[in-house]
DNA sequence: GTGAAAGCGCTAACAG
DNA sequence: CTGTTAGCGCTTTCAC
């Protein structure tokens, strides 16, 4: 690999400016002390040779390195790509992320890292110590893992939690779980639905259980029945099935069902397809992802929409701005909306 | 900002193994004279301390930087984020080319760059001055923009352009147009197909003419008329309807359709059924995206497999083994495959 | 084989 | 307000 040198550095704009580094160094970082007049030869100067610091070099110095880190679930990333089946979390995190990052001079890496290995600390380290991220942001279930978010308190990188609500270090943020169950609730209870089941996701998520509160609750504001309507699943399509059946098997089953992923909700129609039952007349399905397929299964799925995007660009903006020692008390909030499709419709029989 | 230093640096390895920093460096960079016991101890103090050296450093020292860029184009990546259609290439690309970099203690960044910009240089050269990357692998249309890749070329910064054929810098890869499009011409001609549409991509991709290329060559090999037969779209939805709807108003219609994009294949599906045809009872159709989409349109679509994440990752092994002032004479060709599924079977009505 | 010295491009700290 | 000095952590000379 050959020597590659910075083809305009600083020196060459002081030079050209005729001030000293320092100077066109307070410029690039919109420092105060420089007098307007100065700061406007810098500047012509830089325009006109096309000067853009290094990064390196500025962290180098102590100073920033513009580089944001986004922490996903290795295994389960992988596993989605692979599969193909349109899971876009982190395209809506790049989405939200990433342009928020370019707004602001910032890059952002993505960064796979195995939650379940036992060497977490050492690989999210390697990152940190490699990359000297002026920011971090961890996503379920990392963002509850206290290896992790112990380490990042630990080295003081600024960082947020999506999907965590906890109080402590790091930026916390939810995308309104209980919300949004309850609207999906609110909204089959309003069709005239009395027994509304729900697939509920993985115990490892704490969201998981937030949206069975939201049910939950709604269930009750309703006057509504709500044993033994959960069932348990872990966000993949097999454990939909099961839910789904054990579900249907009911007694009295249920006229709807939310479900607590994309998957277990094409599972769910599966199931009332191989039943017979058709969906949404007697059966209706709420999806609790708004993924690319929920648009294209027959019928298109009634979602609920998790604003990903969204999310990922505050916790940028509040990583940057406030990042620093910031401890959470209560969790911001980004809340998504309810996306009606065909897969909703008031029960047939009752 | 507060200066944050690094924890462990070179210095603390060389002191703790007792020996200058130039053999601490030598045994990182795996380089030779070195003594097999030297090399030993050093490397035991390397994992007592947990060191990992900064990529910053690294590239300031005028090494490389270890980071590779992804560009790809800014308009038509946020739309299809946005529109959340279920495109994912850029997820295949991180899949293949992120992984591969990761194996190689590299990492990929994305970054989106406007092609009809007028200041395409501009945007380029400045990630290029900011994170200096030791490769960079352009995607269609950069690929075949000369200010892209004269750029590039200028810099010698090893770059791969992927659906791009000519020769010149940088590394050539393809995934197989031509080879592609006759695969799907042929199976529709083996299923008794006389009548084969294609929907073509837009004339700013090379690629999109190489598939046309490919499906008239497999016509004549087939003995079929190819007169007519071939619509031009611009990979979009819209215009895929109206190709579909040109083919379909043909006195002799069409009784299979070929479409460069999973939108047009979308569109065509759309306007058979508005015109009352069966899929693949009274038209047969194949997607040249084997995206997410494919599988949950009813039927399922027959599609052309791109190998993207294959793609990317033969880019990244190239760029960072022989990428060095690479010039090409013939590309790299990494082939795909036809999925059957359910959009085609032969023709009912002859 | 190994070590010492110099410097990459930039910013922090301190002078003036 | 502006300039000077001293590094940041590492690799590249070039000695030994």
């Amino acid at each position: 690999m050959a020597r590659r040198r910075q083809a305009v550095t600083i020196k060459h704009v002081a030079a050209d400016a005729g001030v000293s580094l320092q100077t066109v160094s307070r410029v690039i970082n919109n420092e105060p002390n420089v007098r307007p007049e100065m700061k406007e030869r810098v500047q012509a100067s830089i325009d006109k040779l096309g000067y853009v610091p290094s990064i390196a070099a500025q962290r180098m110095s102590g100073s920033r390195s513009y580089l944001i880190l986004a922490i996903n679930d290795r295994e389960r990333t992988i596993a989605d790509w692979q599969s193909r089946q349109g899971t876009d979390w982190v395209d809506q995190m790049l989405l939200g992320g990433m342009l928020t990052c370019a707004e602001r001079g910032y890059r952002m890496l993505v960064e796979l890292i195995d939650t379940h290995s036992d060497h977490v600390e050492r690989e999210l380290g390697a990152a940190i110590a490699a990359l000297q991220p002026d920011g971090v942001i961890v996503t379920p279930p990392h963002s509850e893992n206290p290896l992790i978010t112990g380490l990042l308190a630990k080295k003081h990188i600024p960082f947020a939690r999506i999907g965590s609500k906890e109080p402590g270090h790091g930026i916390a943020l939810t995308m309104g779980d209980e919300h949004l169950a309850k609207l999906a609730t609110e909204h089959l209870a309003g069709l005239g639905h009395r027994r509304i089941g729900f697939i509920a996701g993985s115990e490892e998520y704490s969201l998981a259980d937030w949206r069975i509160d939201g049910w939950r609750e709604a269930m009750e504001n309703a006057g509504l029945e709500h044993e033994g309507l959960c069932q348990r699943g872990d966000f993949g399509f097999e454990s939909g099935v099961r839910a789904a059946r054990a579900l249907l098997d009911l007694p009295d089953p249920p006229t709807a069902i939310i479900a607590s992923s994309d998957q277990m909700t094409l599972a769910a129609l599966e199931v009332a397809k191989e039943r017979g039952l058709t969906v949404p007349d007697d059966l209706s399905l709420i999806s609790f992802d708004n993924t690319p397929l929920v648009r294209f299964t027959s019928p298109p799925l009634t979602a609920l929409d998790q604003p990903i995007a969204a999310t990922a660009a505050r916790a940028v903006e509040l990583l940057i701005d406030e990042g620093r020692d910031y401890v959470s008390d209560t969790p911001v909030v980004i809340e998504g909306d309810l996306v009606i499709r065909g897969s909703t419709a008031a029960p047939k029989r009752r």
